[in-house]
Order: C-alpha cells, then sequence, then structure tokens
DNA sequence: AAAATGTTTGACCTTTTTTGACTAACTTTA
DNA sequence: TAAAGTTAGTCAAAAAAGGTCAAACATTTT
C-alpha cells in the first residue's frame, strides 16, 4: 500500500462508520442522491452503469483500498452517476461527503493527495477509452485481462499470474461492452492456445506478453493500466 | 462564462504568459515531459492520442475557457498522455505547473473549485466511455455530434443549430474511432432524412431529438455532456 | 432433487471494416 | 500561374467482426 492509499486509509479508520456488507447487494444507485463515499477495506465491488435498453457498462472493478462513490464532491446537488454491486462479501469505511469536504479543507496536504488521486483515475478513464474502442472487441478483452492481472495478479511461477478475484462470462463481458457468448469464444480461444487457463471463474494467465503484443500495449505506467 | 471559469481565467491572466498559436502547431506531444497547464482565450485545440498501428483518438476538442495540460499537478515526474493540436489559430495563457501548484496551495477555494472541475472531466470521460462502446459506431457519431452541438452549437430558428467549429470526416472520424469513409457514409445518411446538413466543415443540426432518441440518451447535465 | 445460474455451441443475421477506384479542393513548387 | 502533389470526400463491393437466438449442458444453491 503506498503512502497516499495509507493517508487515506487513516483518515476513513478515524472519521468513519465501518460497515460490511453481502454479495450482490448495492452500495449506492444510479440516480439516487450522492451523499457519501467510501473506502473499501476488503472484498469487491463493481461499479457500473446500465442503459435504458438494457445494456451494461461496467467501468470499475474495486478491491482493498479504493475510494468509491467520489463523483460529487463539493458540488451542492448532484445524483450517482453509476451503481456499487457488491461481487463478493465487503467491508467499507463509510463517510458522509460533507465530513470528508471539511477534512480535506482542514488538511491541506491531503486535498493535494485526494486531487492526485483524482487525476489517476481521469488518466485510467482516459486509457480504457482508448482500449476499448481502440481494437475492438477482442482488444477490449485482451486489455481488461491485462488490467485484470495487474490489479489482482497473483504471480505463481515463472511468467505464470493467477488472477485471484471469480468473474463469470457476464462480468467480464459487461466489462468489454460485449454479449457473453463473444468473451466465451475469445476466452476459449485463448485457452486452445495457451495463453490462459481457467477454472470456476478464475483466470490465470501463461502468456502476458501475447496479449499486450496483440493490442501493441505500450505499457503505460503500472498505476493507470488498471481495472479498479 | 460561469463562475469558476472566471476565477480561473483570472488567475491565468494575472500570472501567465500569454501567447498566440497558429493552425496545425502543437502545444504539446505525447510522451514529452509535462511541465506547462494551459487556458484557451480563443480558438480551438484537439487533445488525441496515437497508436503504435497508426490509429488515432481524439479525447476532447476544447475552446474557449478550456484548461488543458491538466494531467500532471502534483507529480513529480510525469509525461504527456496526449498530444494538443491547434485546429485553428489559438491564443492561450501559460503557466507553469509549479507556479500553479503553489497558486492553488496558497487558495484553497480555489484548489476547491480546480478538484471539481477535474470531478467534472472525471465524468464527462466516463460518459463519453459509454457513449463511444455501448451503441456501436452509430451512436458514436450521434453522441458526438450532440455533444458539439452543447459545446459549440449556436441556434439559429426554430431547433436549428449551427456547430461553429468547421470539422473534417477524417477529424469526426477520429473522434468516433472510425474510418472517415464510415463518417462520411453516415453523415450523407443523416443528410438524406434532414436530421443535419452540412456545408464546408460546418454542420447544422435540423433534428437533435431524433440523435438523442436513436442513442437513448438520458440528458445527462449540459456541463458533462460536452466534447471540450 | 429441483431450481437457479452460468456456460458452450451452432446457425443465422447485421454492422463494420477494408479495399480500390474515382473526383474535388487545396498546397507547393517550378 | 500552371503543373504536380497532397489531402479530403464519394461510392460500391467483398470480407470480417460482432450480435442474437435457441438449445443443451454444467454447476451451484436451495
Amino acid at each position: 500500500m503506498d503512502n497516499m492509499q495509507e493517508k487515506f486509509h487513516n483518515l476513513f479508520q478515524k472519521h468513519g462508520i465501518f460497515i460490511k456488507v453481502n454479495k450482490d447487494n448495492k452500495i449506492f444507485l444510479e440516480g439516487e442522491r450522492a451523499k457519501e463515499i467510501y473506502y473499501i477495506k476488503t472484498g469487491a465491488i463493481s461499479i457500473s452503469q446500465e442503459t435504458e435498453n438494457g445494456k451494461e457498462l461496467t467501468i470499475r472493478i474495486c478491491g482493498p483500498d479504493s475510494i468509491i462513490g467520489e463523483d460529487a464532491l463539493f458540488c451542492n446537488l448532484t445524483y450517482n452517476s453509476m451503481t456499487a454491486k457488491v461481487l463478493e462479501r465487503s467491508s467499507l469505511y463509510v463517510l458522509s461527503r460533507e465530513s470528508l469536504e471539511l477534512l480535506l479543507v482542514e488538511q491541506p496536504d491531503l486535498m493535494v493527495e485526494y486531487m492526485k488521486w483524482l487525476q489517476t483515475e481521469n488518466l485510467k478513464h482516459q486509457s480504457r477509452l482508448r482500449d476499448l474502442v481502440l481494437n475492438g472487441k477482442k482488444g477490449a478483452l485482451f486489455s481488461t485481462i491485462i488490467r485484470l492481472s495487474n490489479t489482482y495478479g497473483k504471480p505463481i511461477e515463472n511468467d505464470t499470474i493467477y488472477i485471484d478475484l471469480p468473474l463469470t462470462n457476464t462480468e467480464i463481458a459487461n466489462l468489454c461492452a460485449t454479449s457473453r457468448e463473444m468473451i466465451n469464444r475469445m476466452l476459449n480461444d485463448l485457452k486452445k492456445h495457451n495463453i490462459i487457463s481457467f477454472e470456476k471463474g478464475y483466470i490465470t494467465i501463461h502468456d502476458l506478453q501475447f496479449l499486450k503484443d496483440e493490442i501493441a500495449c505500450e505499457n503505460c505506467p503500472l498505476q493507470i493500466c488498471r481495472i479498479d
């Protein structure tokens, strides 16, 4: 955990309320008044948008030490643009918007940290936009796997990375803005060529470089090329 | 111009250097060390990324009162992730990163404004990601036209909006992550159905509602649904 | 064991991309 | 200023990619 996350962890721990939430619960809903900010201590939470015609796009999948619900700080009246769904039982610190605003104003160095974090979020979104849009659905999937690897990957042996987060094809499809059938086909294709393997929702990457090469991955900083 | 932009305008006017730049010049380049922040007084500037395989994606087209080059505030050593190209002769205020950092720390209320602005940028990117990815290339174009309308549109008579920014098909294609042929075909289609018309690079919208309906546009706030 | 949820596959259809050929408009240079 | 070169726009046909639907199978949960 780097310095910034430590500062925020301390802040939320000191001033926030600690809660636990079960799988499939919603932390907040798209369209609702935005009142609180959350710091994830354990678990996994997805941030997504749904459109009228029933499509769903997942913007982030957040794990420990992520901040969520951050769209509305210092704005009088705003509504969540996203829904936060609990993917696996999670624990989080909750802080009211007003409290966080006050705390940040009192501690300018924290405000600077928060700003840096917002900037990083921006860069993440920009690079994700590029990845999802510029190399077709295959590019979207490959980029998503690379980001999952950078965010939840555990190296298990020489060049083999285990993604320690169970995902259904549907969840991956929502990250890639495509159908689960498409994801299924592409994943099986990668398995056939020994690029990845998977079992019970857990993906293991055997040839990360192949995925990177396919989408002309320019090795952007690891704190940017993430899914959280 | 709203209050926030006025504050920044004053700040840049007071502390920045005023420069003029001709069409097709670059303000900064992808990969270069990021040293300065810019406030656009007049003109039009595109912010885009190029990939190894020659594709280009334009993230923003900025006009008067936009801030550009903002990716790296309070970070010691960072590089531009984008290239800024001058679309039409522009004038801007330049401020070194260090100066802006100092000024923001001295004036906490400005820091808050800057943060709010960063948040808005984030929401813009998120909604653009959704638009570009969720409704195919047609959705990408329609969303782009709607955003251009919200950003550069001048109402000329009942429900007719003139987009006061000349764009080539190639430039529109880069905004939509597709080819200029595709854009050409779709624009002609829209013209045939009297949704839009265009002449010498200037688009006029005759039926904005049609475009909105086609992509199930949920009328998000006007400060979010923009291209700058 | 039944129900619910998720996966796999094939067939079929639609959209998007690519390619190539041609024209118009604009720049550069001789 | 005319010729040559470059960039942009137009159009059509073929190929590739992606989406949808239905049916069968597998796996968790209840």
